[in-house]
DNA sequence: AAGGATTGTCATTTG
DNA sequence: GACAAATGACAATCC
């Protein structure tokens, strides 16, 4: 559909058919691609004649004000009745983008309600900026809804800053307006700039609008640019990011957000300093799956710990309780290095005890291998449990200290029934713990020492056998010996006839008193008489 | 999977 | 009799 009239006729086909009413199936839009751009252009020509039949009532004032030495009434019919067209006037992108308003949601949504309108041309600003009661009535209710200030005082603020005392006239409240903007935005400089004289600004306004050309700037954006990003720092929405520091510190994502310029004008470092120490935030407070799961139970289980504390004091549930937080404290915690440093912080003193007094029985090897780390981390979750009650005393001086400290101690901390529980319940598991590895200790001290006395035992035995065997040996020699003098003083025996005698009639016996005699043998006594040998062996 | 070693814990005894 | 230490018995854990 190139040709123009072809589409001018297709069109009118259309309208002739939508006006019978006929079902043409589906909507007329789709038939009908220029409608909206038709109404459009329609709402623009209506917005355009209304613009100028507003610039023309401001002119005919404005020329009032100039026949008439400036004195004017204001009408509060006329500021109560432009609410909409001064809505349209906001509209600047200087303003939308710096305006208070912009920083207040409500106000934003009842000004800017028409979001698709375009933004308003130089001569639109003008004739907006013209509409001067509007403007201080708008600003009005803005400064009393920003600052909370009433708008009695807002108005009086703009009576003092008239530099005449009647206020009738228009430039007057030009120039309270203006003023009143100054103060508002706190940046009165770039009006003062222009000039002190209301009419000389207004005049300056008019010249700047009457020539799109110029390129100075226009006062509207002198205003509008008033509502620097500094300006929003004055504002109370604004001063959480300005001086909130301890907001600030919890919510550094707030600042970046909802304070860009503080981005660009602050140091830069700060923001991304900000943004850094947000993401060490967001490790430190566990993004990381394993920290998360602990750090989160920990604190969950102190505060279930805590209360259920302070409330009742049912063993069996409060152990339960624990031991749920603490198994998952032991989870969390767990890994390869807190496991490694456990053990050697908790398996310390028990190496040093074991190396003063023991043993040549020595146990298996790997340390971290065997099944004490099961016992490091029953140990560990005694601290946990401790901790999570807040006891006052730690693990190690629960168990170790005497038992007069450790009831004075626990006398004077005013512990609670679940407390005093628990550490009466660390203190006696920790006692019978060291009671018990003590005892086993003592245990295998007593079989090595009862070892050592076996073998001691053996070896005396082995000696006594030794010795007997020597002592048989050598009583065996000394009986052959005696028997060889046995023999030899018996042979050498003579009678009066120079005669032997005959071994087997006589024997040879000496009494105690070292007196020997020969007595025959049928009378002899047969005591200390080695008469089984003499005979035989002669 | 079975079994030994180690350790913690409970119940009981001992001093 | 109360209490801490000692000890036997059992279970859990690891190798």
């Amino acid at each position: 559909m190139d040709d123009p009239s072809a589409q001018f006729q297709h069109e009118d086909l259309i309208d002739i058919l939508w006006r019978q009413n006929v079902d043409l199936g589906v909507e007329r839009a789709i038939f009908d691609g220029c409608l909206r751009q038709r109404e459009e252009i329609t709402r623009a020509r209506e917005r355009e004649l209304k613009r100028e039949r507003e610039f023309e009532r401001i002119m005919q004032r404005l020329q009032k004000l100039d026949k008439e030495t400036g004195e004017c009434l204001p009408s509060p019919s006329s500021v109560n009745s432009q609410a909409v067209p001064f809505s349209e006037t906001l509209h600047s992108t200087e303003f939308t983008q710096h305006s208070p308003v912009t920083q207040n949601p409500l106000l934003s949504a009842l000004l800017f309600s028409r979001k698709s309108q375009k933004p308003p041309s130089q001569e639109q600003a003008f004739s907006e900026l013209l509409s001067l009661p509007d403007l201080q009535y708008y600003l009005d209710v803005l400064e009393s809804d920003v600052s909370s200030l009433p708008l009695e005082d807002i108005t009086e603020i703009c009576h003092q800053n008239l530099p005449e005392p009647q206020s009738e006239n228009s430039t007057d409240e030009l120039c309270g307006v203006t003023q009143t903007i100054s103060d508002s935005f706190e940046v009165a400089q770039p009006l003062s700039c222009i000039s002190s004289d209301p009419v000389e600004i207004l005049e300056t306004c008019i010249q700047a609008f009457s020539d799109p050309g110029n390129p100075t700037p226009s006062p509207s954006n002198t205003i509008y640019s008033c509502s620097t990003p500094e300006s929003q720092v004055i504002l109370p929405q604004c001063n959480i990011n300005s001086s909130d520091s301890t907001l600030s510190e919890f919510c550094p994502y707030t600042i970046n957000t909802s304070k860009p310029e503080q981005l660009n004008s602050a140091p830069e470092r700060d923001a991304p300093q900000t943004l850094l120490q947000f993401e060490e935030r967001h490790v430190l407070l566990g993004f990381d799956d394993s920290a998360s799961v602990g750090s989160v139970d920990l604190e969950t289980s102190l505060y279930a710990a805590d209360t259920f504390s302070n409330g009742q004091s049912d063993k069996d549930e409060l152990e339960s309780i624990q031991s749920d937080n603490t198994d998952l404290l032991h989870l969390s915690l767990h890994s390869d290095a807190v496991e490694a440093t456990l053990y050697e912080t908790v398996t310390s003193a028990q190496h040093q005890t074991q190396n003063e007094s023991t043993p040549k029985y020595s146990p298996k090897a790997n340390p971290l291998t065997t099944s004490r780390a099961a016992g490091v981390r029953r140990a560990y979750r005694d601290e946990q449990r401790a901790q999570a009650m807040s006891l006052p005393l730690s693990v190690h001086d629960i168990i170790n200290l005497p038992v007069e400290a450790f009831n004075e101690a626990i006398s004077s901390c005013k512990l609670n029934n679940a407390q005093h529980t628990l550490i009466r319940d660390i203190r006696r598991r920790g006692k019978n713990k060291m009671a018990a590895q003590s005892c086993r200790k003592r245990k295998l001290d007593s079989l090595v020492d009862l070892e050592e006395e076996i073998e001691g035992l053996k070896r005396e035995e082995q000696q006594i056998k030794e010795e007997n065997e020597r002592n048989t040996r050598e009583l065996h020699e000394t009986k052959e010996k005696l028997r060889k003098l046995y023999n030899e003083v018996f042979r050498q025996l003579r009678d009066e006839h120079g005669n032997s005698y005959n071994p087997r009639e006589y024997k040879l016996q000496h009494s105690t008193d070292g007196t020997v005699y020969l007595l025959p043998r049928g009378t002899a006594n047969k005591t200390n008489t080695p008469t089984e040998d003499l005979p035989f062996s002669l």
